[in-house]
DNA sequence: CGTGAGTTTTACCAGTTGGTCAAATCAATG
DNA sequence: CATTGATTTGACCAACTGGTAAAACTCACG
């Protein structure tokens, strides 16, 4: 079905220069607001150059997309049923925030595309992703119900660690404005894992 | 130093429904994205009909934005220093989460200002916000000192709020998408209000 | 009902953008 | 070192975009 002829060490270096190119360009400006010459440039290749290898501003696009959401989700896919429940979601609090520190581009690129309504993505999120996130608040519910941590809506508990992790990454700027010298991850862990804790440990 | 001559009835028509259709194209596809011709379809306007009414694309979106500006920092300005702090809180975040559910495009039209590092906004954050955000975190900084709430890190706590409030709005499609037919908005008021009422009240 | 300001349209332009194509260059293999 | 396939470039195009100019139309007011 795909292309068999292995590809050249040339093909291999250039590809990777243009998906990380893309991905800088893109999750600043957005899809519409990035243009081929902007990668090309970013990328050190003439935009002609840049579309040997890539049929269009689309294919690099979805190709960057895909490739993202399989690290995104990770860390929600290793949620342990067997682990201890406060540690297993403290942990993927944890996680999350790690990747905002370390991906921030990546996580912008994705609020890029849900804010716009995710034109290119929704199949994905209502597949993928909506799977997933029926299994894991599933577990989250039995872990309540086994008065593990504390009731409260397994959806919206996840819906809290996606915005509070991601918001360092994604308003960044406004987050560094307001904090001056202070860097946001510092105290951020901290914040977040009391939040949880007060938030989850079970009541007597 | 501003123009006297008072607008004609069609003149206040007309510069509402630009106003309104420009919230509605540049919300969804962010400043880049969007065409000016769209938002004159939109308004049921031509195009130099509509540049008739405001110079430039970049005059409307910023016109747009110092409008939207006020309205969106008026809740946490009423944080009142004479109220009961925790009650405060709660207040400011129920009210977040009203306009989230209630104006969600000025919502999204702020998150992709912000996500692209907010290239036609930095100074207001770096003035009009910083400045409010200090005066704040003051406050909450002595609600805490005096043992009225749970100590942690005030900006952070801010940062939460809006986090968690504006989520609703800005990753609408996603959170809409996972919840199936369920309202997010059903039981997210109870959602943040347990999670800042069990964070926020003093031990003993 | 005429007139002038206010409003709208038609035609247009210059710059940008995604993408194509054929020619030129490069690299590896025999 | 010759040849062939992989890579790169320069020239180009059609569609789109932000914005302009001037003519045409509409409307309130005297």
């Amino acid at each position: 079905m795909t292309k068999a002829p292995s590809p050249t060490r040339i093909q291999k270096k250039n590809r990777a220069a243009i998906l990380e190119a893309a991905l800088e360009v893109f999750s600043t400006h957005g899809f519409r607001g990035t243009t081929v010459d902007q990668i090309a440039t970013e990328a050190g290749l003439s935009k002609p150059n840049l579309l040997y290898y890539f049929p269009s501003k689309e294919a690099i696009f979805n190709e960057l997309m895909s490739g993202l959401l399989d690290t995104w989700l990770d860390p929600l896919r290793s949620l342990d049923p067997d682990g201890d429940p406060l540690q297993e979601i403290l942990s993927y609090v944890e996680r999350k925030l790690q990747m905002s520190r370390d991906f921030p581009r990546e996580s912008r690129l994705y609020a890029n595309e849900i804010v716009q309504g995710a034109p290119r993505m929704l199949d994905t999120i209502s597949n993928d992703l909506k799977s997933l996130v029926e299994e894991k608040s599933a577990l989250l519910d039995s872990w309540m119900a086994a008065g593990k941590i504390n009731r409260t809506h397994p959806k919206h508990l996840l819906f809290s660690i996606w915005s509070l992790t991601q918001h360092y990454a994604d308003f960044d700027v406004q987050v560094r404005t307001l904090m001056g010298d202070e860097d946001p991850f510092d105290a951020a862990p901290d914040y977040l894992e009391t939040l949880y804790r007060r938030m989850l440990t079970p009541r007597n």
